[in-house]
DNA sequence: TCCACTCAAAAGTCAAAGAAAGTCAAAGTC
DNA sequence: GACTTTGACTTTCTTTGACTTTTGAGTGGA
């Protein structure tokens, strides 16, 4: 009977429902009667950001180990949304992909407000090129998005 | 647990809507039933240029400390950026700008990599135009600078 | 009155002690 | 051999307290 099984059980039941968890890591750690590092082992082997789990932490006085579920993976959705631009992009698009972005809580509503406004036609006014505006908005979305990596 | 975090809360709220709170330090301290330089060390890491607050203080007989959430001040400081950036601008300069307003509390350094990240070189490279390229960077550059305001 | 001096009442500084969590590699298991 | 357990050591953040500096208010003498 592997502990590692057991805490991983253990912090999943304490997610429940809710999708974030704060706990202490040398009370749970005595609590399953083992040393504190094992806990890092669990969170290290279990709770990656390839299974969608989103690890937080502080030292010090009143620490703490927080633990969010994500709804996704955030990095593969950034990576497959970039993959996804092609060369050129027009702002319906980019506003329908924020739009998106936000809703699944990869980017908040500042940075959101932040990228629009980079690739507003109102920035890149000065290209009067059409074709190439479409260009050069799309560069700068996805140099962007490579920020949420 | 954690008496930084309940003094960083109570100054806040005591800050509420409007931008400014005198405090006395020992007052305080008294309040939280802790050492008066526990205060200090809440303002040295909480209270900080970085998150947008001034701190003045005064000591003596009837001394205090003043905390002060900086707005107005980075309202006119972004006005005259925006007023003092020309037609076009390098990436130099947009780099010396978002230093001075990151120092100055303006932005904080996430909001600075994104700005600098849609004026690189990098994001513009689809504008082979040297010219084109400085003025497109300036138009991006006010266009999310306005957001600040 | 007015200046100079003193003093107590603030706030500031700094470093040590304390309280978490992190790291890494050796040892153990299956 | 891959995964798990353990523990010594490290790093980060917080709390505490002794000591320092600044400042306004009171006091006394010219």
């Amino acid at each position: 009977m592997k502990i590692s099984d057991s805490i991983e059980n253990f912090i999943c039941e304490l997610l429940g429902p809710e999708n974030s968890v704060e706990l202490k890591r040398n009370e749970l750690a005595s609590y399953f009667n083992c040393v504190p590092s094992q806990i890092n082992y669990v969170i290290q082997t279990r709770f990656t950001t390839e299974r969608g789990y989103i690890v937080e932490s502080r030292r010090g006085g009143g620490g703490h180990i927080k633990i969010t579920r994500m709804k996704f993976e955030s990095n593969k959705m950034i990576e497959h949304v970039i993959a996804s631009i092609g060369q050129t992009v027009d702002v319906m698009t980019v506003e329908a992909i924020l739009n998106n972005l936000y809703l699944n809580g990869v980017v908040n509503s500042d940075e959101a407000k932040l990228i629009m406004a980079a690739c507003s036609n109102n920035a890149l006014s000065s290209i009067s090129d059409g074709a190439l505006k479409n260009k050069v908005r799309a560069d700068i979305f996805k140099n962007l998005l490579l920020l949420f990596v």
